[in-house]
DNA sequence: TTGTAGGCGTTATCAA
DNA sequence: TTGATAACGCCTACAA
């Protein structure tokens, strides 16, 4: 492996020239511009990155938390992300940590270490506080309304979602409603279940806790909510469900079970993805590509900003 | 940041003595590894990996090369490469291409940069020569059936899977068989390409080049492909699809549009996933988190070596 | 069992 | 415009 003092060798030049014709710095005269640039096209030459690195204290590597990748939600925000580090020429650790606490905190030592210049934590499990110890050693962005402490963050509001998706049913006359999650612990799930509860207080509403489904992330999920709610004694007339691929798993359980959408139960699907298209499926959109921009671009802007993103109903015909 | 040096000032031992310490060396006694402990603990000591990296020439960072994140065939087999990274304390670098060569070729850069001590290539677009060329400088491993240049891979015969499916529809009496695949262009495809030629041939009937339906990727494509299929002159009598999404995708179309399955069109989807089970769909299982596993471990031991996984029909409703 | 010193490949500082 | 030389922080012969 040839490196830069071979190269400074060959062109009969320092070091120093190198580095400068290397990095595009002022200051070289042709001559050994070109008697350097020749060397590195001889020898075939390539920068040892690492040691770029510890010289310079940055990697422009940036690290992703999330539970996992294969999961629409997910993989569209990653998505979004990635772009955006393209962009900006930045790569990306991925680490999927299947909620568990000791791989976040290992995305956190890594920020320490200084692998990686920033993170993002698209889903945590761990406690903020903690997130907080690590905030000396590098930026850190979190994809949720964040208030204890004080990080970026890219996020909607699940609380306003939740209502404004309720209010909507209650207008059309539903009055037992259930929801489907994908996990009921985490900062979102709380937000939600505020609002359901908010909800239920303020039109003097009670509701089954057995109408909070979790564990929903997968189309093929939506036939176990069906089968649930068929054993209740008392169905819920409609559900929120926080992903549209359930949403559509349980459509198209539904049409196999002979239940008629939105007539026995309504559905509202969330993040607006092509299958509520194609399935006709009434759906909260959630820019979810763009929050991935934004949360990448928060962790390479050193200010801290919160932004919360705005959301749209779109009305089809499972309501 | 406190470093080596400042322990080994801390404890009153040399920073050699610190490093055996660190990194686990016998030859220390109780008293100074205890004093070096003690320094550590007390000043949150953690080490800057960047110089480990540049000393060792190694990064305990493998590269992974694919086209999206968001599709289930890719974020399946990266789940099972993030698995087994973890297991084997090694981290991963994401390359999302989109199917382009400059990021494939980015990659490469990356591992010639030493970056990354190795590369998966779950899909490329690029040549396999422009692979060549980066072997030098550290173990790239592939996801097809290469035989022109000595690499590392793990897959499946596309060939074969496509021979067989193919046969099995003819034991059932199809004559007019068609296929959806992601992209026409790449390995994979050639491959199905090259089966579907033979099996023609070899029992001496025709085909219409609309039979074969590309740029099939999420469920959502079903209907397209459904469309499609009902403008043609003369429609197929069954549909091999390269992915249980999309085969999820028409079954659903079908069942809107008055098709019936497998009466007046039989499906076979790809990978057996969840989705498949839960519509009953007939399907070739391909098992993506292993095949992801080994490709982790292949590049990891660096002798060469190719494995073909083996691949099982599972019967269900839609033939 | 311990420590000295050199090396890993760049970048940055400063003097010329 | 150029070049010595000192960081960057760790690892590891080699010597003691």
């Amino acid at each position: 492996m040839t490196n830069i003092k071979d190269l400074a060798k060959m062109a009969r030049v320092s070091v120093t020239t190198v580095s400068r014709v290397l990095n595009n710095h002022p200051y070289v005269s042709k001559e050994k511009r070109e008697a350097v640039l020749d060397a590195v096209k001889s020898t075939n030459y390539q920068k040892n990155i690492n040691a770029v690195h510890l010289s310079k204290g940055k990697t422009k590597l940036i690290g992703v938390v999330l539970p996992f990748s294969d999961h629409p939600y997910f993989s569209l925000l990653l998505k979004g992300i990635a772009k955006q580090a393209l962009e900006n020429n930045y790569h990306l650790v991925l680490f999927q940590t299947d909620y568990m606490q000791n791989k976040e905190i290992e995305a956190l030592e890594m920020l320490q270490k200084k692998q990686i210049d920033g993170l993002i934590i698209c889903s945590r499990t761990c406690d903020l506080q903690i997130i907080e110890e690590y905030l000396q050693f590098g930026p850190i962005v979190l994809s949720e309304d964040v208030k204890e402490i004080n990080v970026s963050s890219t996020f909607v509001s699940h609380y306003k979602i939740f209502s404004n998706a309720l209010e909507y049913l209650y207008q059309r006359g539903h009055r037992k409603i259930g929801y489907c999650i994908g996990r009921s612990t985490g900062a979102n799930s709380y937000n939600r279940g505020l609002a359901y509860k908010d909800f239920h207080e303020k039109y003097s509403l009670s509701y089954n806790s057995e109408y909070i489904i979790d564990k929903c992330l997968y189309f093929e999920d939506g036939e176990k909510v069906i089968n649930q709610v068929k054993l209740m004694n008392i169905a819920p007339s409609a559900l929120l469900v926080t992903s549209d691929q359930v949403a559509a798993g349980i459509v198209v359980s539904c049409q196999k079970q002979q239940i008629s959408i939105p007539d026995d139960i309504a559905i509202i699907g969330f993040d607006n993805q092509p299958i509520a298209k194609m399935m006709d499926i009434t759906t909260i959109e959630i820019p979810l590509m763009e929050m991935g921009r934004n949360l990448f671009l928060q962790t390479i802007n050193s200010e801290i900003s919160n932004k919360e993103v705005p959301v749209k109903l779109i009305e089809r015909k499972t309501v």
